[in-house]
DNA sequence: CGGTACGTTGAGTCATATCAACCATAGTGG
DNA sequence: CCACTATGGTTGATATGACTCAACGTACCG
């Protein structure tokens, strides 16, 4: 079942295509992931593993959108973030050396390598440039923390609606037509907001009438980008 | 004017004691940092390092307490994180070679050393048990503000100032008769909490109604840490 | 056809923010 | 020494954003 399978992405193409972490790896590490890779699939709504579980590796996304998330009171969720294709996921716990302080699960179906906790460690010993690089991933992630929660405690939810509305433009892209390529349930909306779903459908129709965006169930048609940015309060940055 | 100025802590002793990240190097490493290293003091008020700007290096604690914070919108403060003895910050934007995310200033007058970046990636080159432990401290802190995150969302103001309260007692300690370590404004509190500096008044007065603390000025004194704890709804963790 | 999950809307409530006034304290300068 | 100012703390009145609860519509699925 492991690397036989048909389709198995290799480690060294997909490193320079998606721009991974990896990419910094020499050949013969490169080789050393892919001999020790585990190729999965994994369909919406999937679990890839949960809060407060020890987990053995990381994943690495190859293609599918995952989305990152703490369940809080009442077994609500926070989304924290999302993992797209190039993305490693769950190497916090694994560096941190704590169980994972999140839950993984699929929203659009996903095609992703599992690999075991040591290979991580075991390129930051001899690899530096790697090292690095982890690093820069832990702490470029930090800085986006700071940023979220600085914006939970200060804004309103209509601003928060539509400032993550332009980030998931931002990092999700529009199709053709200007439709998210993301396609979110309400609630999920409001998992990301911090706000309950109602507050979401009732300022998403407002937005609507406001010519800011169309809606179609679930897809999502961005009109006014300026007119987003404006409600959203961004500050600017240098 | 560098270390040939009276009582300026050697870094072994410190390291040693304090349990800082520095631990973890060897001799000949330590005796790197004793000489690179700049011996500062700050009073209350002082800024160490400002959001937006590039910064040379960072700052490892002696002694005193130094506030890590975000500007938000209307130039609120949102605090980020508290660093005392043994910590370290301004790290992240060093490793992510961005600019920094946070300004830092002094709550109570302290002493500290600056260290410029160089030395903070070389080490990472030459020792990897020590990029493992930087890896876990960044990771630590992430996780931990995927917490805040959660929190700020989805907990009530008057929950959340319940914890905050438990989490400045753990983090900073009671003196003999109870009273909290450190001592903050009360809008200082409101930053943290993410609300407005009359909401913990309030909050607070009625903490005190209920006998869960006293108040006397700047000093709380924590009466009831159970009641504390139950308010602030905190979840069992492993 | 019933079941389940998701989306929508309305009404009522409450926590929290905002605005304003006032007090206490300490530092400043004439 | 006193007026002056700045900073922080407190309280009250008022406004409102956002949540909750409840009902109902819709769509898909076995």
């Amino acid at each position: 079942m492991k690397n036989t399978e048909i389709n198995v992405p290799l480690c060294d193409k997909c490193a320079s295509e998606t721009g991974s972490i990896f990419r910094h790896l020499s050949a013969e590490e490169i080789e050393m992931l892919n001999y020790q890779k585990e190729y999965r699939q994994y369909k919406r709504g999937d679990v890839l593993y949960q809060e407060g579980n020890r987990i053995s590796g990381f994943f690495c996304i190859h293609s599918g959108i995952i989305k990152v998330y703490k369940t809080g009171l009442d077994g609500k969720e926070q989304i924290i973030k999302f993992a797209k294709t190039g993305d490693i996921i769950a190497y916090r716990s694994v560096l941190s050396n704590e169980v994972a302080c999140t839950s993984a699960k699929v929203i659009a179906d996903c095609k992703v390598c599992f690999l075991p906790s040591e290979i991580l460690v075991s390129f930051i010993k001899t690899n530096p440039t790697y090292a690095l690089e982890l690093m820069r991933l832990a702490c470029h992630e930090l800085g986006e923390a700071n940023s979220i929660i600085t914006d939970i405690a200060q804004k309103t939810v209509r601003e928060r609606l539509a400032e993550i509305l332009l980030f998931l433009v931002h990092d999700f892209g529009l199709d053709d037509q200007n439709y998210l390529k993301i396609s979110l349930t309400r609630e999920e909306l409001a998992n990301i907001v911090g706000t309950a779903t109602e507050s979401v459908i009732r300022l998403l129709s407002e937005f609507k009438t406001d010519r800011l965006v169309e809606l179609n169930g679930r897809k999502i048609r961005i009109l006014d980008k300026k007119g987003l940015e404006k409600i959203s309060n961004i500050l600017l940055k240098a």
